[in-house]
DNA sequence: CGCGTGTTTGAACAGTGTCAATTTTCGTGG
DNA sequence: CCACGAAAATTGACACTGTTCAAACACGCG
């Protein structure tokens, strides 16, 4: 489309990129031809066999790929071993409804505004960038929580995230930001079924739940455990 | 700490700004004070109450927000409107196991090349954001399925899926690139419960199942019904 | 003090998971 | 091309977890 259009180009675009079929999806849209060579220099095109492991979880020295053809999976390991799948991804929105839980305070820019921040400061964008991979790992974490975990597990798991989260001066007591109900919505369980792993906790010992929202963790290492089942 | 350090600064630092408490944690991390001033000229900070509604799913004008303090909420509204909790959001990784599922070609870089092409392409820089924020999206709507969905409506969900991704020349006759016991891994359900799903599909004339892979979609209107369950 | 919302508790039921047996599919060698 | 064996998929019976429906209870507010 934009190789050398009109007719002086210099730049010899490499045969591999002229006839890929995923030119115009992948990160190389982006580029135009000088940059696409380049891109083009520092990287190889290899073909895997079905079930090869791409990357290792924790693996500093990762690498990124762009996928040409076929599928590859992302996973999770559970609790005992078990794989998860998390995410696929093949050759080749962000719209959420927002609501304000508690009170609070926010710093509001208007979008066009932030986009020209964005583009006067790059290190901006890649922080955005950096959170957008943070919150994918934790909607990553969320997926194999309700994929795998039963009530109990999924409620402890709740609890210490939100002791991690809410609980800034002390981590042991805090209050939840929401009612059972919303705790429910979060966890894929009825009102009924959070309510009853509440008391269970409550009756084991392991938190003691003074009023309607209050949490104190009494066996840490007992809660810890729920979690993992 | 970085404000007016070396005595002869010229910007003067909001106040707001000077005393905020997630100064160091939120994008305005990356900015020096000068970017700060210019951020803090073009927001406001608002206090909200509880339980107002902050951006309505599918608003274009949508906006971007620092949060102060508080908690808030990301929803997705569920098949017969009953909203479900996908994220949360505070006042203030990326590592999985990559595995090859069905043969492939990848180009593959270095990571650290990458990234000076990304510090030479902005563009690049921008284009991996949105890919992020598309596979966040993905993510929290998989969560959704995860945590509402029985499992005959993930299981007509992740056919319609494997459709649209799989079924490049027709859109009604694919191979799913996977084995029964991956799918479960994906949807959260057991092989067996994997198999009763397909096999009811199958006798309501809604698909049909040649040979192990195989997937021809008979109804497509039946089958878009069963996914929203 | 009573009312309403939200939470807890109980009992019956439906949906999945588990365990186990059977059938189908697919790759290999005859 | 057919036969064989291993792996995957299907099917059935049963236990168990979580949902549903319903009622009792606790707390905050007029």
């Amino acid at each position: 489309m934009r190789s050398s259009a009109a007719g002086g180009a210099i730049v010899t675009l490499p045969p591999r990129c002229a006839a890929c079929n995923v030119r115009d999806d992948a990160l190389c849209a982006t580029l135009e031809d000088a940059g696409l060579v380049a891109l083009h220099g520092i990287g190889r095109r290899r073909t895997m066999p079905a079930g090869q492991v791409l990357v290792w979880s924790g693996d500093p020295n990762a690498i990124c790929a762009t996928v040409v053809s076929g599928v590859l999976k992302a996973m999770r390991a559970g609790p005992e071993g078990r794989e998860h799948i998390v995410g696929l991804a093949f050759a080749g929105d962000f719209v959420e409804t927002i609501r304000v839980m508690t009170d609070a305070e926010l710093c509001v820019y208007p979008r066009a505004a932030l986009q020209n921040m964005l583009d006067a400061h790059p290190a901006m964008e890649r922080l955005l960038l950096r959170r957008a991979l943070g919150a994918l790992d934790d909607a990553r974490m969320w997926m194999l929580m309700l994929g795998r975990k039963a009530a109990g597990a999924r409620t402890a798991t709740f609890l210490l995230e939100m002791a991690r989260r809410m609980g800034q001066p002390d981590p042991v007591r805090f209050d939840l930001p929401m009612s059972r109900s919303e705790v429910g919505a979060l966890l894929g369980m009825t009102i009924e079924t959070v309510s009853r792993q509440m008391t269970s906790l409550k009756r084991r010992g392991v938190v003691a739940l003074p009023g309607g929202r209050g949490v104190i963790i009494l066996d840490r290492a007992l809660l810890a455990r729920a979690a993992a089942g």
